[in-house]
RNA sequence: UGGGACGUCGGCAAGCGGUCAAGCCACCGGGUUUUGAUCCCGGCAUUCGGAGGUUCGAAUCCUCCCGUCCCAGCCA
């Protein structure tokens, strides 16, 4: 056996392991399935994929690529009527951007209908299912409460003969849309309500993305999964913990059918991802998009993969996300900072630094000869000394972000203001002499300052110090450029919770300031052609990307994917900063 | 009032009867720095939802209680 010694667990790497693989463990140390790991991501095709998929995604497959096993994508496509093959489309697109590969491994629940309506037909030989010719409101009613129990169909007692002959019309198209259904004969009385008589199957003529017109009969959730992932061999069905209920009726099934170990596989639930301050269903997402909250699934203030994708997260930051955040059954909400402390940390150190002016402030060097314009050298990334120096260029008259600039300076604030000197990053040091005020509003409008012309590169010959370190864009060479800042979706931190509490919209919790918009902003020459797909570390800023959609070579648009870390904005919010 | 699950630091999360209750994020110091970024160093639960009990010894076992989540779709 070449697969996993159970001495050395996979999860040794971390040093912790989580329960998941140490049932996986228990279950290759117990030789359960022979020491094979086979698990599956099984979406339904109903919406856009989000960071809670990906937490499933990074863990199916993650496990199956450290016991040496496979994952398959498979498609769980039992209910044609809000499955499109757009979806298809998007979620194979997002599987792939975040780094895995079901190889020849594409699966539909729709590929096993024949072999699904011949399992059924099975457990009514065995008396194990009947047709039901209720009307969806009696089952309704007959189905009981938690605290009562159901009461029996009438049409409970059908012979073989005759359940099988109306099952075998209902799927010939005999029948109207509702008219009858399949169950399975378990027990009305059960405290579990998935138990009593669940249904199998229901009537309905819709088109479906993948058979077409060929089925007017289509296998609910519970009676098309847990087979579908023994049909395929899956051993560990990995799911999220709504469907813990649900487990009895999975193992009733496999009963149903006599499957064994080590082909039975095993289901185990899971706490689903919840984040701060954002919405994970994708039914609320889908009214989102719907109603114009935002621009469209890949809005870049969306949880979805692809807005995040639009936004200039990179895989490795999402996944290095998921793999950090644990999994555990504990229902639980992760902190947004964690997410963004993984982006940072990939993006420091992948990231070009690039100089962008977000609100420009006019300076003029007076010293510096009109007309001449410098190349100066600047590294593209002091954290990967592979990446090389761009030349940049440098003119009498350039731009530096206005906040970098004040009239009035509180005590601990190094950068520029009247007769302070501070250093232009890769340049020379300038001396702020003069400000140039609006005659009518008195704000202000221009510096004139003067350079030392000994310094260069951002040193000069007596090695004196300056505490402050700005960017600054040449302004005759500067690109124009609309930038996009985001801010959290929602301005409190659990709005569909909140909602019901207050008997509110969910939608009244959108932060109105979740988006941003600045026209006049000034960035180096460099980002003319920006590609798309490349997070830049736009200096003393944070990362930004050229946005997918909307930027061009006229007109670049760039996406703030996340801020720095600022702890001078933190010091002069606590007041401390004098 | 039925069934299933979960409760360990501000947020995650290890721990599975035996020295001090991992680690990460956040936060708070301090150092380095041509990004107030990065990086580095240090601090951060005498206590494990509560109360009893078993034991030489319990976050870990037992009992009761409290709190939270899921289930009455021919959704997944």
């Amino acid at each position: 056996m070449d697969k996993q010694n159970p001495s050395e667990p996979a999860s040794r790497e971390t040093g912790t392991t989580d329960f998941v693989r140490s049932l996986i463990d228990a279950d290759n140390a117990a030789g359960t399935y022979d020491g094979k790991v086979h698990t599956r991501f099984p979406p339904e095709p109903n919406g856009y994929l989000h960071i809670g998929h990906a937490k499933s995604i990074v863990l199916n497959f993650g496990i199956a690529e450290e016991y040496g096993g496979k994952c398959n994508l498979r498609f769980d496509d039992t209910n044609p009527e809000k499955e499109e093959v757009e979806y298809i489309e998007s979620i194979k697109e997002d599987v792939r951007w975040l780094g895995f590969d079901w190889e020849e491994r594409l699966f539909f629940a729709s590929d096993y209908f024949e072999q699904l309506y011949e399992f059924a037909e099975r457990l009514i030989q065995k008396g194990l299912a009947y047709v039901d010719d209720q009307s969806a409101d009696q089952i309704r009613e007959t189905r009981g409460t938690p605290t009562e129990a159901g009461r029996n169909s009438p049409f409970r007692d059908r012979t073989i003969e005759e359940n099988l002959d109306l099952f075998r019309r209902m799927r010939s198209g005999e029948f109207a849309d509702g008219s009858r259904v399949v169950r399975a004969r378990i027990d009305m009385a059960a405290p579990n309500i998935n138990l009593r008589d669940p249904i199998m199957y229901r009537i309905r003529r819709q088109h479906h993305p993948n058979t077409g017109d060929a089925w007017c009969i289509y296998p609910t959730y519970d009676w098309a999964h847990g087979q579908s992932d023994w049909i395929e061999g899956i051993t560990h069905s990995i799911c999220t913990l709504e469907f813990e209920n649900h487990r009895p009726l999975y193992d009733w099934f496999l009963d149903a059918l006599d499957a064994a170990a080590p082909n039975r596989p095993r289901q185990i639930e899971f706490a689903r991802l919840n984040l701060g301050y954002t919405i994970m269903s994708k039914r609320r997402l889908l009214e989102l998009v719907r109603e114009g909250h935002v621009s469209g699934w890949d809005d870049p203030r969306m949880p979805t993969i692809c807005g995040m994708r639009r936004r200039g997260y990179s895989p490795e930051a999402v996944r290095n996300f998921c793999r950090s955040i644990g999994v555990s059954k504990t229902n639980s909400q992760i902190d947004i900072a964690m997410l963004e402390f993984h982006l940072r940390e990939d993006l420091n150190r992948r990231a070009p630094r690039v100089m962008a002016v977000l609100d420009p402030l006019k300076v003029v060097i007076e010293n510096y000869p009109e007309g001449k314009v410098e190349q100066v050298e600047a590294d593209n990334n002091p954290e990967d000394p592979d990446a090389g120096t761009r030349l940049l260029p440098f003119s009498r008259v350039i731009y530096i972000e206005r906040e970098d600039f004040r009239e009035d300076p509180p005590k601990k604030f190094f950068r520029l203001a009247p007769g302070r000197e501070v250093r232009l990053k890769h340049a020379c040091y300038i001396t702020c002499n003069e400000v140039v005020k609006h005659p009518v509003t008195g704000d202000v409008v221009e510096l004139r300052c003067s350079y030392d012309p000994e310094s260069a590169g951002g040193t000069t010959p007596d090695g004196r110090k300056v505490k402050g370190t700005l960017h600054w864009v040449s302004a005759d060479h500067a690109v124009d450029a609309e930038v996009r800042l985001y801010d959290r979706l929602f301005s409190v931190a659990n709005p569909a919770d909140q909602a019901q509490r207050e008997g509110r919209e969910y939608t009244s919790y959108l932060n109105p300031e979740s988006l941003s918009v600045l026209k006049q902003c000034k960035v180096e020459p460099s980002l003319r052609e920006a590609p798309v797909g490349t997070t830049f570390q736009f200096l003393r800023h944070g990362y930004f990307c050229p946005d997918s959609r909307d930027s061009s070579l006229d007109a670049p648009v760039f996406n703030r994917t996340v801020s720095l870390r600022d702890s001078w904005a933190k010091l002069e919010q606590s007041g401390a900063a004098g």
